[in-house]
DNA sequence: GCCGAACCGTAACGTACGGTACGGTTCACG
DNA sequence: CGTGAACCGTACCGTACGTTACGGTTCGGC
């Protein structure tokens, strides 16, 4: 019985990522529609080995998923002063990284393959991807929100209530419209701006001293 | 060449709705993996019936999807006088809807074919989603926010600005967790609860004297 | 230089499913 | 009745693609 979410941590050869860039690369291309027959050919190499390496086509989307979702480890932030200042620049760069992520191809692709394989019964990659996007940022997040509470800087009774609102505020409906297939591609500058105000309002919802 | 996007007032005679709610069905049993041929059985009609009607097993997926989003013709909410205190009962009950609305079967099934199909080039559905989703209520929410700024009770730049917040702010992380395959379905009593905190935050935000 | 393991390229197999064809049945209409 | 349109049920076709099989090639170890 093959464990519901695999979480070890695999480890690839470098002929492996190789494999593992083609068909991520085919998969932004095209999507789910990508053949083994594609990623064979597109990586020089032969489909029994693709087989051999992943086991059938779901364990190569598999591996692909958390080989990329693997390598969204941000950059943790670092040592924070607890001042109003310091904590808004830390709760802005979240932001500014969660947006950036959501909006990028490879996130819409992954959160694609995901949601489909989740429609066909088969949880395993919509798992990985929960784990490693807005599981994997709240979990890094957490700990500034409680020191700002910890500070008196911030006030909420639960961190994932105040974190489940920060990711509205952040995200919107940019996620959902890019999913369905909207296409739109905001530059740096608008990601910034984005975060900025995202950060403003969830600061005027949870801070004790909105004005600060 | 087909429409991009067949915005056309399609009529469904009774036999072809009962045609399009099996669709619905298996669609929410188990996905887009329904085949022509178990909503023929289900349905108790013809392939040929089927391909005749709708053209193909996309036409059929469209139509159910137009004919189910034209039935999300949310109740218009009726004359609210402009003081405060309507003025969130108003918004409050959008935050309702929107939130029941996005945590039901139906929509997490048609938003994944959508969300599946976009990853396929093919827009129409995502499109159409789209139309009848987030804007269909953005449409309606228009007017009452742009009442409520007139009446000096909101401060706001952009009323679309102003409503991807109140979307954030109401549906948070659900809609792509649900898409993503996570199970839980909210009681009555906690989509109200949601959507009163949505408001007070919106509120908070937005209110010209928040107190009030 | 020899051996075996790993890998490449390609051909072949099996199957599921979209789409079509066709004979049989119902039913409205004259 | 008689007739034809609409529809049901089912058998059938074509194809795309996942999966397997196999002969040929590279390459590290002795």
């Amino acid at each position: 019985m093959a464990s519901a979410v695999a979480n070890s941590e695999e480890v690839f050869t470098p002929r492996q990522q190789q494999v593992l860039t083609a068909a991520l690369d085919l998969l932004v291309e095209q999507g789910d529609r990508l053949t083994m027959t594609s990623v064979a050919r597109r990586a020089s190499c032969s489909k029994e080995t693709l087989y051999k390496w992943f086991g059938d086509r779901d364990g190569l989307l598999t591996a692909t998923v958390q080989w990329q979702a693997a390598k969204v480890k941000a950059p943790q932030v670092d040592r924070w002063r607890l001042d109003s200042a310091s904590l808004r620049q830390s709760i802005e760069q979240f932001a500014r990284d969660l947006l950036g992520t959501i909006v990028g191809d490879v996130s819409v692709t992954l959160n694609r393959l995901a949601i489909g394989h989740a429609g066909a019964e088969k949880h395993g990659l919509g798992a990985i991807v929960l784990e490693n996007g807005p599981l994997a940022i709240r979990k890094r997040l957490k700990p500034v929100l409680e020191a700002g509470r910890e500070a008196r800087l911030l006030r909420f009774d639960s961190s994932e209530e105040a974190y489940r609102s920060f990711f509205g505020l952040v995200v919107r409906d940019a996620q959902i419209r890019l999913l369905l297939g909207e296409t739109f591609t905001p530059a740096e500058a608008e990601i910034a701006r984005d975060a900025a105000r995202a950060t403003e309002q969830f600061l005027a919802i949870y801070a004790v001293h909105p004005a600060a």
